[in-house]
DNA sequence: TACTCGATTTAGGTATGCCTAAATATTAGG
DNA sequence: CCTAATATTTAGGCATACCTAAATCGAGTA
């Protein structure tokens, strides 16, 4: 039964997988070429290649039909998530372990996910207790690839003003991220949206404070919430 | 003035450089091709291809000529420094904080330490202590490159009989590492060479217990000692 | 001094993963 | 339903870092 070796996943290959996981690529949906190759910097030309390299593999990490986007198929799905969960626990990690400031810890972490062993994975997890999320408040999948629904919902999509509590916020861009650090904008916070200003941004209060703040559109774009 | 900017080094390069420096290729002396394929577990011809690529980086990392062996500019031995730092910092913090097995130790660090920033290795150097040793007894390079001589001798040396305190042990291969931690070899125990069998290994004991050990050739290489 | 053998270098080739420019497919508007 | 604008793919290149096989060098010995 001389079963053929599956041949090895790159770090490229998982960079990949996980924007594809990130962007909605699971469940069904179909994630556009453009979309990858603005999510991870490289050109349309090479997001191609890649997919079909992805395609091609054995076992398929993605079903791809050419001009019609790709999403991941289980196996892929399986490694997406491993690596989500690698990423995520080393966060957690930088930021309760080493104390790391909250916006320097995904550069950090998209760099060692790709490296770090299943012991060292084993260990981060057991220090820190096994949790369920990150410090940005994003659910860490569970080894087996289990993770809870997600249900929040983007600030900008929020049209009337409302009350809501802070789900997570986005960790690609550090620079916003310390902004809404130092305006006290974290997950689990009281979020009040008091004025809209038609796709650029919102004024909002934090908890029970009464002091307004202005959001640029950028700075929403990064944050979800959860109806009270 | 528009200095041109120094050339990125490569992971491969850092291996390359930290090879030289622990086979010896600091401190004028001169390092062959071959050994250092046998260390990097590449062919001679890889060898070449790298020395010319350091020799011709500015600033270069090596002087090279051919025929004739490599040695460490200062550029070269201060990154050098610099990558086995990371090495050994990143070897202390698995054992000391994640509670890794010893032999586990030296495979994790020598992927990761390629790819930690400067905060982190700060940020462990912290919570350590700032250490002078490794758990294998090596010495940690200080943050400047400066790093205190060296007077320990291989227990491969030894011609007669006589006591020793144990200075380090060799990290590279983990299934010694493991015999001798199961034997209770390890740095700062006394180590009684009691006979000697030329090119055979040795016969030795352990601190106060009379009990004689058996030590292979390859398990006594492994070994480095200062006299009591 | 010349020869031989082991060490080293050169030449040429592989794979990955990115790029640009040119070609082609899809989709939305008229 | 046709066309323009957009999205995507193809083709051809570059750099890294490795390999093998075929030269070539050099050190020790006759």
């Amino acid at each position: 039964m001389a079963r053929r070796p599956a041949n090895p996943i790159s770090e490229s290959m998982d960079d990949y997988l996980k924007a594809i996981l990130v962007l909605g690529g699971s469940e069904g949906k179909k994630v556009t070429s453009t979309a990858l190759a603005r999510r991870l910097n490289v050109t349309p030309a090479s997001i191609t290649n890649m997919l079909q390299k992805l395609a091609a593999s054995t076992p398929a990490m993605v079903q791809y039909e050419r001009h019609h986007g790709v999403q991941l198929s289980s196996a892929g799905k399986k490694r997406a998530l491993e690596v989500l969960r690698h990423h995520r626990l080393i966060e957690t990690f930088l930021y309760e372990v080493l104390n790391y400031p909250i916006e320097e810890v995904h550069d950090e972490a998209e760099r060692l996910e790709h490296f770090i062993s299943e012991r060292f994975e084993e260990r981060i997890a057991a220090k820190l207790g096994h949790p369920k999320f990150d410090p940005h408040g994003h659910c860490i999948p569970a080894l087996d690839g289990r993770m809870p629904k997600d249900s929040s919902m983007r600030l900008t999509d929020v049209r009337d003003e409302g009350t809501f509590i802070i789900d997570s916020i986005s960790d690609i861009d550090a620079r916003i991220l310390k902004v809404l650090k130092v305006r006290g904008i974290s997950p689990g916070v009281q979020l009040r949206v008091r004025d809209i200003y038609e796709d650029h941004g919102y004024a909002v209060s934090i908890g029970s404070s009464k002091k307004i703040l202005q959001l640029s559109q950028a700075d929403s774009a990064a944050i979800k919430i959860q109806p009270m």
